[in-house]
RNA sequence: GCCUAUGUAGCUCAGAGGCAGAGCAUUCCCUUGGUAAGGGAAAGGUCAUGGGUUCAAAUCCCAUCAUAGGCUCCA
């Protein structure tokens, strides 16, 4: 290794953790991070990595302006101005009508902006619809903003009567925060104030230099619903409400955003999950655990057994471990600790504290230790579908992305320090390689390395660590995946590399994770003989390519809106008999299509063909097979798509053929 | 967990103190129709749960549960 490789640390600071506001967009696994990006001051986005090579990719919904900018071109844009200024006159709007209100922070943000306030009644939707009326007058005002710099104690009396803006001039002036709440090193010597028309606020800008530069037309705040957000996102403070806002430059560009959330909405896999019967989350059951129809569980079965042969094919090898186990475990792993509250509690058995289980490593550890190893064993690659439970606080669980009891696609490698590096390699290859079958192409690593000013958070020294984060920023190189690296987002044992899928609609997803973890092998002082006879410790990689195999399920239901390619289609072929003396031809359609490994229906119910396409259509079903007099003469069937695209007859040999062979292609086309 | 909103038939939703409603789905009857809803009938309800106010509660009040949008956290 080369004297000049940076260290971790000093990659993490000159790649700018978010590289990209549009790529913090969307449902995501870790909403801290969208509040982190919103709050980055322009300048941590001017050092953007030459190694993140992300190609933006075709939108079926069109083009977001915001999306196709750099971080740092938007931070300059006109449009951030536009939407910093809203902020301000939703502001001034608030305070008109209730005028005892507190005012926090009001940032732009990706889409639009907020401001978040502390009302003694919180406005109802009405108070909304009519402050956003009044934002309109405002508008049409044509006011000036205009800037002034101001000293610490002006604006002291200026916002006399307003504590959040009191202790964020505090901070300011002893250097602790920006004007959006950004913790900032150097202290600020002036402090700048915008005023337009009747309200000023606290502010370091920029702003439009009038309000004619907004178009009243192209803004909303009544789009989202109000929301609770802690003052400076800390939940032991009070609880603020927040007003959304979004904000474009023309009326158009407003209502094709709105498209895009209506479109969204349409693929949630929630939606989707009912109308397409894949799975359910009962009260009866339990928050956050999910019941799988036949549908969804035809679908997770076929991308498990998929990936089972991919995983043996790879050298690795199936363990099977239990549900729940002996508190002794997870404490001697230091997960138990750790995690403690993310955990099921413990329960009691004839004196035995036992837990469910939270993560499948310890239990893999055991199998490692159960025999004396050689170097000539490794390395030795141990998977399990894992099934874990987590205790998620209730408000946080979400449809299939965010449960509290999962399957794990789980792995565990035991290296030698000389394999790590390779077998990494061969971790994020295959990652590589299962996604790309799936047709998502379009995804980046995340490397996460230990917070610099919280080491004692994590286990083990130096000696493990660097190696370790070396070696997986090693391997990005040598892959050339698009990377990241962030501070402070390793696992307590070891740096980590998240896999983060951007799908269709351009919205970030967290898959699976591979983790370098020098530790756990210390705590359960695991060994293998080398060559040499001397007994030396093993590293070990734990990864998951979909990470959580019900939230992965989630994520390609909204990627494919519910349109899957064939070969993971519940139901790929329906066969519509026109008139009831087609269906016997249509049974045997259906048992020919079936004795090729087809999942085919036959619909006899007695409504009109039209009917049936109607209903199988909205069912996504890929194919659908009409049958009628010319059908059964010619022993044709009639293929209609999905899409609606008519094919016309085609012999049963053939639409056989052509089926099967999309069906083991795995083909992301249907005809 | 916290803030706000929502909860009526399998699904989508109307009803806002005075007899529980519609469309779709389901069942049955008629219909046999070549590419996005053929006709008719029946059945389907603890109006989320528990308590309260009232002559009377799906409707108003309180609590609980669930869901949604946020906030916070995530091995």
């Amino acid at each position: 290794m080369g004297s000049t490789r940076p260290t971790p640390q000093e990659y993490a600071r000159s790649s700018a953790p978010v590289y990209d506001q549009a790529l913090v967009s969307g449902p995501q696994p870790s909403p801290r991070r969208v509040v982190r990006a919103e709050r980055r001051s322009p300048l941590a986005y001017l050092s953007i990595g030459v190694w993140l090579t992300i190609k933006p990719i075709e939108s079926p919904l069109g083009e977001d302006p915001s999306m196709s900018q750099s971080a740092t071109r938007y931070a300059e844009s006109h449009l951030y101005r536009i939407r910093h200024s809203l902020a301000h006159i939703l502001a001034e709007a608030v305070l008109e009508k209730f005028p005892d209100a507190r005012i926090a922070i009001g940032p732009p943000i990706e889409d639009g902006f907020y401001y978040d306030f502390e009302f003694s009644t919180p406005p109802t939707d009405d108070d909304l619809k009519q402050i956003e009326a009044r934002m309109k007058k405002i508008i049409s005002g044509n006011h000036a903003f205009t800037m002034r710099e101001v000293t610490a104690d002006e604006a002291r009396q200026l916002f006399a009567n307003q504590p959040y803006k009191l202790e964020l001039i505090d901070d300011l002036v002893n250097g602790r925060v920006d004007e959006d709440g950004e913790q900032i090193a150097a202290p600020s010597a002036t402090l700048t104030v915008y005023t337009q028309n009747t309200f000023t606020d606290l502010c370091k800008g920029p702003h439009v230099s009038n309000t004619q530069e907004i178009n009243p037309n192209a803004f909303s705040i009544t789009f989202r619903p109000m929301a609770g957000a802690y003052w400076r996102g800390d939940e032991k403070r009070t609880q603020l409400t927040r007003i959304y806002g979004t904000a474009w430059q023309t009326p158009d560009e407003l209502k094709d955003y709105l498209h895009r959330l209506e479109e969204a909405r349409k693929r949630d896999h929630r939606v989707l999950g009912q109308q397409l019967e894949l799975f359910l989350i009962e009260p009866l059951v339990g928050k956050g655990l999910s019941l799988w129809l036949p549908n969804g569980a035809t679908l997770r079965d076929t991308l498990e057994r998929w990936l089972r042969q991919k995983l043996l094919d790879a050298g690795y090898q199936p363990v099977v471990t239990p549900h729940i186990g002996s508190i002794e475990l997870y404490k001697t792993s230091g997960h138990y600790p750790y995690y403690k509250d993310n955990q099921f509690p413990p329960m009691d058995v004839d004196g035995e504290e036992y837990m469910m289980k939270p993560m499948n490593c310890p239990h893999h550890i055991m199998i490692y230790r159960s025999s004396p190893r050689s170097y000539r064993d490794l390395p030795l690659r141990y998977a399990e579908f894992g099934t874990v439970y987590r205790y998620e606080k209730s408000g946080q669980l979400h449809g299939l992305t965010r449960v509290r009891g999962f399957t794990q696609d789980d792995a565990h490698m035991f290296v030698t320090p000389e394999q790590l590096e390779d077998e990494f390699i061969s971790v994020v290859r295959l990652a590589q390689e299962v996604f790309n079958e799936l047709g998502m192409n379009e995804f980046r690593a995340r490397v996460g390395i230990r917070d610099s000013k919280k080491l004692d958070k994590y286990a083990g020294d130096d000696s493990l660590w660097i190696p370790a984060a070396n070696a997986i920023i090693n391997a990005c190189e040598k892959i050339g995946i698009p990377f990241t690296v962030e501070e402070g987002e390793a696992a307590f044992y070891g740096p980590k590399l998240d896999l983060v899928f951007r799908d269709v609609l351009k919205r970030d997803w967290q898959l699976g994770t591979v983790q370098v973890d020098p530790n756990l092998p210390q705590r359960f002082d695991l060994e293998y003989t080398d060559s040499d006879g001397q007994r030396k410790r093993p590293i070990m990689i734990h990864r998951a390519l979909f990470g959580s195999v019900e939230r992965f399920v989630g994520i390609l239901i909204e990627h494919f809106g519910g349109a899957f390619p064939a070969w993971l289609a519940p139901l790929q072929a329906v066969i519509i008999p026109i008139r009831e003396d087609h269906n016997a031809y249509a049974q045997e359609v259906a048992a020919h299509l079936r004795r090729h490994g087809l999942r085919v229906k036959a619909d006899l119910r007695d409504k009109h063909m039209r009917n049936k396409i109607k209903e199988n259509r909205a069912l996504l079903i890929p194919w659908l097979l009409i049958v009628g007099d010319r059908d059964v003469a010619e022993r044709t069937v009639s293929v209609r798509l999905r899409t609606d695209e008519d094919k016309g007859a085609l012999s049963l040999d053939d639409f056989t053929a052509l089926a099967t062979r999309l069906v083991a292609e795995r083909a992301l086309n249907i005809f």
